[in-house]
DNA sequence: TAGTCGTGGCA
DNA sequence: TTGCCAAGACT
């Protein structure tokens, strides 16, 4: 077909002028040039982007990469380093399978990443989209590349009607008839920094997008009326205690269990979560060791699914089977935790 | 298959 | 303040 022709010489020659400068990347320069991506590099920052900006994840990246420049070197890495290193990240599951995914490179493949999607879709952590993602990219595999970009530039070149997620399949099969079989790689990247600089979800660029004329959504005149999606369900609230313990200078903190929400990391004691408020002398009842607690505020914190509204109390005292950490030294708490933490101890109420 | 699973920036 | 959203995977 003609038209997909021009549309893919069109978007790889506008990708070769505005490729974004990623650590991770090899720029369309050095990749003509025959310089090859490291697949531990494109794998991890792939599942670093999962769902995540790259402003967030960036700074994550460098410093895994400085701290364990190989996967074996990562894979060798005890959990609670690796699990406090993705503290602040999100999506902790991530970071479990990571770890699962390093050490099955190391032990079964010998250090060496499977070079085909199908190989890559048995890893841990590894789904449609990061499989095919690392294929195309680390090794120029013809993968169909399909990230939350490529779903919104396809519906709009093709104006698709039917809402996501209902979609994604039909644009799934839209997305495969367009994979430029030359330079598959490049391609990939190209649909996604057009997704995320020009093609965006408001306000797309269309005067300085390359597909425009192509593009069915720009042709009614609201391209940014696309994708079309469906309602989603109103976030509820949750709410909780969290207990703010501490002797002379440390925090008694928790290893909260391996699966579920914010797995494996640590964490204050907190009460359990729920649909009614928790008055002071509840809270205090549900307390994780007897002392002279006292209400110290409260913080806010939104998770994908709910609300939470964590009641702060704090004393001084002991427990049993606690982690005693340095006040200062938080870096390792999920960013509800950390948020909890410091409102509690700054407040001497 | 629909629900679960974080975070921070921004309109 | 609230909702939306950003390179999804897993169960």
């Amino acid at each position: 077909m003609k038209a997909a022709v021009t549309l893919r010489a069109q978007l790889l020659a506008w990708y070769d002028q505005n490729a974004r400068d990623l650590p991770w990347r090899v720029g369309p320069a050095d990749r003509a040039a025959g310089v090859r991506a490291d697949p531990y590099r494109v794998w991890l920052s792939e599942v670093m982007l999962q769902q995540t900006t790259v402003p967030h994840a960036t700074p994550y990246f460098l410093k895994f990469t400085a701290r364990w420049p190989t996967v074996s070197d990562l894979a060798a890495a005890p959990d609670e380093e690796v699990m406090a290193a993705w503290a602040g990240l999100g999506y902790y599951a991530r970071a479990r399978n990571l770890l699962a995914c390093a050490r099955a490179v190391a032990n079964d493949h010998g250090g060496v990443f499977p070079d085909t999607e199908a190989g890559l879709l048995k890893l841990p952590g590894l789904g449609p989209y990061t499989a095919a993602a690392v294929a195309a990219i680390a090794f120029d595999r013809p993968a169909n590349v399909v990230d939350g970009n490529v779903e919104r530039v396809v519906s709009r070149l093709f104006a698709v009607e039917q809402p996501l997620p209902a979609a994604k399949p039909e644009l799934k099969r839209l997305a495969a008839a367009l994979v430029a079989e030359d330079r598959p790689g490049d391609w990939a990247q190209a649909l996604m920094d057009l997704g995320a600089t020009i093609c965006r979800p408001k306000a797309p660029l269309c005067d300085r997008c390359p597909l425009a004329d192509h593009c069915a959504a720009f042709a009614t005149g609201t391209p940014d009326a696309w994708p079309r999606k469906t309602a989603k369900a109103a976030r509820p609230r949750r709410h909780g205690v969290a207990y703010v313990l501490t002797r002379g200078d440390q925090v008694a903190l928790v290893r909260r269990p391996p699966k579920g929400l914010l797995g494996g990391m640590l964490a204050l004691p907190t009460s359990d979560w729920r649909s009614e408020p928790w008055s002071e002398a509840e809270a205090i009842s549900a307390a994780p060791a007897p002392a002279a607690w006292r209400g110290v505020g409260e913080v806010e914190h939104v998770f994908t699914h709910f609300s939470l509204t964590l009641r702060l109390l704090r004393a001084e005292g002991d427990a049993d089977g606690v982690i005693w950490s340095p006040r200062g030294d938080l870096e390792a708490l999920p960013s509800v935790f950390l948020k909890a933490a410091r409102a509690g101890l700054s407040n001497l109420l």
